[in-house]
RNA sequence: UGUCCCGUGGUGUAAUUGGCAACACGUCUGAUUCUGGAUCAGAAGAGUUCAGGUUCGAGACCUGACGGGACAACCA
């Protein structure tokens, strides 16, 4: 039985992990595996990173190695300390550990710089002088070959003084590069003659003002790479034409047959959703969400306002696998992957968000019966609870109509509805408000032989609802969310058009929804069912006076499938 | 008019390395159910972008088209 579903779930071995048991099995590097993930701290972690811990992690745990987690601040100028801290709780959270090995571009600083030093002296680098638009079009095109700087043959001693002085400060932003010395006419963009380190004051967070140069991402990350013992540099596609300037560096570098290899993976994409960090940026400096954890956020700190689940998130991340396509993922299997992971975690409460009340005019004024319910069917072990049960209940407003249309098995005049857990009620009538004609209460009468868990209770009937107990109920706000864009692709369009895709109605806050009295002393991030609505999680904003709710997901709703497609034209 | 990467049901991935295309999500039936949830059973849906070639045999290999993407930051 177990065996059988372990085949079933058996997950697809990615060409990242053949390479790299290929690699293992050759002997190379020693047969180890030694693995980094490298954010920049320059923003949040969203489900993108997400995968890439995944596979950095994941391959290292597999095959009985190492990650490292390494910040890539190589730039001063848009990075902050703020961003470390949310990253490393973000990767904890997930259930990753890097363990003591956490590592920054900038300890590598001097070491870099000595190898900047080195390659002057073995004439493969000097000192450009001319202003960055000069040597972008010195550069050419993809489709046109570059030309040589005017200073590419200056002398070393030159090029090593100027260097020098550059770090001290001597040198304006901007005024001097240095450049690797490789080849103006090659194909590859990457190759002609690429900036590696840059004039840069501004200071750094971690180093404050000890440098004046900084090194370039290309002229870095190979080289953290090799310090760390790295055997695997797993990056996203992007990267894929850089690999010939991170393997020349390496070349220059290397003094045994140890060497790092950068295989190149597809970024994430999610339908309706936008992963760019930039962007995500602009999002919240521009206030339209509420911050980075926003719970309409793809960011792992918004998920997991949302309610999301690290296992969830892991389970999406295998689902989806690795490959060299450029994917567009539907949101609808993220979706799916919480709704799985929570139906077997949570608890199953009532909660009613858009209350109708309704008087069981045949239920004694004052009495009160404790009902019991199932916590969680699907996990015995999560036990029972009492739920209050008295004369006057909320259901649903969706949950009656005075004109029910075809397979309606709710409440509607002269039928019979079971109230979860309690009694068969039958409506007998209802109360309209002589303005505007709203539904304001509706009457039944129960049947005291119907009681749920009884003998005599045989009686069937199509529909079930939630309900809460009037007297009982604890006030809530309720926030249900919704995509953050109407677009299937929002960041696939012109740029910056993604604004004109944000959906109007992504939250909506709901208030005075009525909760069973149990959570009444509910905790931030707690999690739930509620019964034929939806999961939802408890929200940083709640107190013990004022219960906040979030829908992280709907429940799978086959009835609102049939009216939507009825009302279709 | 460059170089590199990629092209398998609606979507995402597989196909034991050349042996009659599988899985998940989604969709649709039916059963069951005190959640129109979950569960269970089943169905529809691609002949692998196209055209050649190699081969007894190609989604896999070769050639060429076509389509998509990356590359011209002193960003990562």
């Amino acid at each position: 039985m177990i065996e059988e579903k372990k085949d079933e779930l058996k997950p697809t071995v990615s060409f990242i992990e053949q390479f790299i048991a290929e690699d293992i099995k050759e002997g190379k590097n020693g047969g180890r595996i030694h693995t980094r993930f490298p954010p920049e701290p320059n923003g949040y972690l969203h489900i993108g990173h997400a995968k890439a811990i995944c596979l950095d992690f994941g391959m290292a745990q597999k095959f009985g190695g190492k990650c490292n987690l390494r910040f890539d601040d190589t730039n001063p100028t848009k990075e902050d300390v703020e961003y470390v801290d949310s990253i490393k709780e973000d990767i904890h959270w997930l259930g990753f550990d890097w363990e003591e090995r956490e590592f920054y571009a900038s300890d590598y600083f001097g070491k870099l710089y000595d190898f900047a030093v080195e390659l002057i002296k073995k004439n493969l680098a000097y000192i450009d002088d001319q202003p960055a638009d000069v040597i972008s079009a010195q550069k050419g095109s993809p489709t046109q070959p570059g030309t040589e700087s005017p200073y590419r043959n200056r002398s070393v001693n030159e090029s090593l003084d100027l260097f020098e002085r550059m770090n001290n400060g001597e040198f304006d932003e901007g005024s001097r590069v240095l450049r690797a010395k490789i080849d103006m006419v090659t194909p590859n963009m990457h190759m002609r003659d690429p900036i590696i380190y840059r004039i840069i004051k501004t200071p750094h967070h971690r180093t404050g003002n000890k440098w004046m140069v900084y090194p370039m991402y290309d002229f870095a990350h190979g080289q953290s790479d090799y310090f760390e013992g790295i055997t695997h540099s797993l990056c996203t596609l992007e990267f894929e034409v850089h690999r010939p300037l991170y393997d020349w560096f390496i070349d220059q570098l290397k003094t045994s047959d140890y060497r790092p290899r950068q295989i190149e993976f597809n970024r994430l994409n999610l339908t309706y959703t936008m992963m760019s960090k930039r962007k995500l940026l602009e999002l919240v400096q521009e206030g339209r969400v509420s911050g980075w954890d926003d719970p309409r956020m793809p960011t792992l700190c918004g998920l997991r306002r949302r309610g999301y689940t690290p296992e969830a998130i892991r389970r999406f991340v295998d689902m989806i696998g690795y490959t060299k396509v450029e994917a567009i993922n539907d949101v609808s299997l993220l979706e799916h992957a919480v709704r799985e992971d929570l139906n077997i975690k949570t608890p199953r409460v009532f909660g009613v968000l858009d209350p109708l009340k309704v008087i069981i005019t045949n239920y004694p004024e004052d009495k009160v019966e404790n009902v019991e319910l199932i916590n969680n069917p699907e996990d015995e072990k999560m036990g029972k609870r009492e739920v209050p049960f008295s004369r006057e209940v909320f259901i649903e407003k969706d949950d009656f109509m005075e004109v029910p249309p075809h397979k309606f098995f709710r409440l509607a005049p002269g039928m019979e509805v079971r109230l979860k857990g309690a009694y068969i009620i039958k409506c007998t009538g209802l109360k309209k408000n002589d303005n505007t004609g709203e539904i304001v209460e509706v009457y039944c009468t129960y049947d005291p032989e119907t009681r749920s868990g009884g003998n005599s209770s045989e009686k069937k009937v199509k529909g079930t609802l939630h309900w809460v107990s009037a007297k009982h109920a604890v006030d809530a706000e309720v926030r249900l969310y919704d995509r953050l864009f109407n677009h299937e692709d929002p960041a696939g369009q012109k740029e910056d058009d993604y604004r004109k895709f944000i959906n109007p109605g992504s939250l909506k806050v709901l208030t005075g929804c009525k909760m069973e009295p149990s959570l009444k002393s509910s905790k931030p991030l707690e999690k739930f069912q509620f019964q034929r609505l939806g999961y939802f999680c408890v929200d940083y904003d709640s107190t013990g006076s004022k219960l906040v709710f979030n829908r992280t997901v709907q429940l799978k709703d086959t009835w609102a499938k049939v009216v939507k497609n009825d009302t279709k034209p």
